[in-house]
DNA sequence: TTTGTTGCAAAACGTTTGCAGCCTC
DNA sequence: GAGGCTGCAAACGTTTTGCAACAAA
């Protein structure tokens, strides 16, 4: 499903309301095509794009909960963000030395994992993290 | 490989010392045999079990990257934590609207990703996280 | 008109920094 | 003996809280 019928449907299911700046940080995110951490959004909004931090917080849980962000488990001191949709697309593969992240894609993991079935569970989305050292971290060793 | 070892090889690799709080925090974390957080340690160790909280956040940081301890990406507050080698046992399901998180099997995907070889990147170890709505969450709805 | 949402400011909290002294190696 | 490691305290920055005004439904 698109990210912005998702918030839709999320704000009508928990009788929430659309606001402008929900709609303009969904934008953003979309626009940015990346990964990002809430520096990332409030550096943008806070200062000159009229949103201001409180909202950033809580707009950026609220997307959480709705399944239109996905959370990144990265090394290094941000936790890191993507559009679930963009996420939906590739893996990610990250080096615990230096922490360098490369998206790559496994059509057969990604099939493999779709078809579980889990008692009382509906499943989203899902997430593969693949750790290890990279070759510029090899030769340094 | 096993926590204790991983721990003395990163060490002499990179002329580290080994001292009593690195080793009373990895056998803390070998104990608990569980999810952790950075509050879970400081609880236990600063108050009166004689590690500061400087050498608790310090050497957590190390473990990351000797890849003793792996971070997961659960929703919520607070960043958590597990022993990597009991992190290679099971994957992770968890509920996007209340943040609950089961622990789940599936050796076909683990064996599918070990088998990944790709140019200069030496794998460590794989996560796999299953985003959705469990079925208490389900009802409310 | 109701009630969720915003933005401000202040408070609370978690984390980092600098440094002196200690302890591995 | 050299240099990594610890612990303290202060500084820092991020996130939360409470509240009044606003605005979507």
């Amino acid at each position: 499903m698109k990210a912005r019928e998702k918030l839709e449907r999320y704000l009508k299911e928990h009788e929430l309301r659309q606001t402008m700046e929900r709609s303009a940080m969904l934008d953003f995110i979309i626009r940015l095509d990346g990964h990002f951490s809430i520096s990332t959004l409030l550096e943008y909004f806070a200062p000159t794009n009229h949103i201001s931090k409180m909202s950033v917080y809580r707009n950026l849980d609220l997307f959480l909960k709705a399944d239109i962000v996905v959370m990144h488990p990265f090394p290094g001191d941000m936790v890191m963000y993507e559009l679930a949709e963009r996420a939906e697309t590739h893996y990610h593969r990250i080096c615990t030395q230096c922490g360098a992240v490369k998206e790559f894609h496994d059509t057969k993991t990604s099939k493999l994992l779709k078809s579980h079935r889990f008692k009382g569970f509906t499943m989203t989305t899902n997430q593969v993290y693949i750790y290890g050292i990279c070759s510029k971290c090899k030769k340094k060793i």
